[in-house]
DNA sequence: ACGTAACCGAGACGGTACGTCTAGTCTTTCA
DNA sequence: TGAAAGACTAGACGTACCGTCTCGGTTACGT
């Protein structure tokens, strides 16, 4: 990856943060159809070529806000109490709580948006919303302590969980108190 | 609503629906990030007044085609066969297959895009896909039939089996075979 | 002219008033250019077609303007008080004076670029300033006392006494004050 | 004025020259009034912003025209023979003539038009014509050698001989044979 | 140390589409 | 049937960004 031998200045990994700084704040602020190339130069005093140099989309730099923590700060990780419904209340509850925050109102959708653009971008916000590896994992682990049964089709409960998130942001319907308790009650086991 | 007595010409009907139908048409073929105003006017051979009269944005134009049933055209209804599962398995693999027909790839995406967009649409998207209309008598049915607890949380379960298709498609990772089946086994009691 | 013996409503002549009476506003206020069909009909609140309907085109606007005396609301007639150059002085400084004073500003050169559009505005606009009937009456008996040789062309007389009202106002150089009397002794003999 | 050491690539000049004669041409074919920023820039293979950038008006457009010497090319310098009245009277036929040939017929009110909104352009129109550089000079070497007054308002003379002009093409009059030489005896001794 | 390749800012350029405005014409309803 | 209200086509307006490109200046490695 790193280049070596090459000749020339190293590449400005100041203007790099601010670039990616400025992409952020933007589509926070205004979400992801309301940024622009020359909106994120000039906020980063950046000239539009040293963003074209290294980032072939506008996508690209979202998902390297993703992967530099950025946006969607916080990891989610399931923890594990033995007891499965109750871990995934508790996550569900994590997500919803992030999501209904003042400032990322509207996030979700926006990453969603930039996802059906970029494939890395929906690989990220899969990974930061712990979604494939880590609530694997406890789904498998919850087979193996026999809280959930061998053949459960864990593909399939993933989609169904996430999905519901989604639709229901989607929707803009908000999410009411009992959603991810209901949702858990529906989809494991007791 | 209706507004009597008003001097003035009437409402070009016709001109409506071309502009709904190029509207549909261009979603269709080239998504609705490529969806222009100039473009809906220059097919549908009407001026771009015409259309800014009427509509105020791009996602409204979507919204009518999606009411006026010229986006989504297949209205999916699950029988009721007495077996609830049945029933929903046919149901889901109906719309996958219709989400899967070559004229119709990424419209769910378009449509998605559309809904962050504009509350229409997305009302207009959780109606058309039957999702509250249609899949709710059928659960409410099943409640009667005892095929289902009386205390099921329809609207998560409707929001998690939508949201599975969603995010399936949404990920562009196709749908396997098995899907409806283990989605309607994950979420339905026998 | 007035068509006899026919039906239906006659002319509302207060339609047709308010029409030049927005017209003269307009024209006062913002010039020429800035006169538009659409805002002339949203002032007098009446439809663009009964406008359509009786002029043809803005610059016919401005010469019912003028001819109704809307525009241009003084007449200059000079006097003739036996001496020929203090005459025509006094009538060029009534001119500057109307032309300078604060409702008038850019007001000929409104005029004339209506009058390039419209023979009547032009015809309108000499007879206003008195130029040709009125001017040329006073010349006329200036001859006939000896006061003007009876060879002086007339016509290149007043065109160049107007001329250079014009272009001194087009310039938009402003009337010094010698100007008038300067001119008055350039072109006429003591 | 010239910024010195600026980065960034060079205005084009290419451009610039095709932009201006694509404006010429319109304003000698059809006249100002014709004269859209959209016409030019497809006449000149530019695109609109391009005009945008380094002109605020239709009429910077123009008065850069007269400033290239791409309108009213022809610069008429008054000869001296000795005969005030003869130079003056051929420098009025020549202008006339110029004015009167085919490929500008309404040029002058076209100008005059742009001059309205714009001083620049009034500004070079006046150069242009000659008044006030080069039948100056005339003027003043007359005044030495004694074939003027000492005390002659040259202003006022110079209005006077343009402004003649002037108000004779504006009224779309013609100009008839005696013209040149009537308007020169008027205002000139022998 | 020098050359040269790559970085960076600034910003011009051809484009596309935006949403607005006005021109004229045409249609409908009221009085 | 005149006038109002206003829908309609046509097309220019001036703006915003796009993605590419060209400069001039500046590193900093490689010989």
């Amino acid at each position: 990856m790193t280049e070596v031998g090459r000749r020339g200045p190293k590449r400005n990994e100041q203007a790099r943060i601010a670039i990616l700084q400025a992409t952020s704040a933007r589509v926070l602020e205004n979400g992801y159809d309301q940024l622009t190339i020359e909106g994120v130069a000039a906020d980063a005093r950046v000239s539009k070529q040293t963003i074209y140099r290294w980032w072939p989309s506008r996508s690209a730099l979202v998902a390297e806000c993703l992967a530099e923590r950025m946006l969607l700060t916080e990891f989610f990780v399931p923890e594990d109490s033995g007891d499965l419904r109750a871990d995934v209340i508790r996550w569900l509850e994590n997500i919803i709580g992030f999501l209904g925050s003042p400032g990322n109102s509207g996030l979700l959708r926006s990453l969603l948006i930039a996802a059906t653009e970029n494939t890395e971008v929906a690989t990220h916000l899969n990974e930061r919303l712990g979604m494939w590896e880590m609530l694997g994992e406890r789904f498998t682990a919850a087979i193996e302590a026999d809280q959930l049964p061998a053949d459960t089709p864990l593909a399939e409960l993933g989609d169904a969980l996430m999905g519901a998130l989604v639709v229901r942001d989607l929707r803009g319907a908000g999410f009411d108190n009992g959603f991810a308790k209901n949702l858990a009650i529906l989809l494991l086991p007791a």
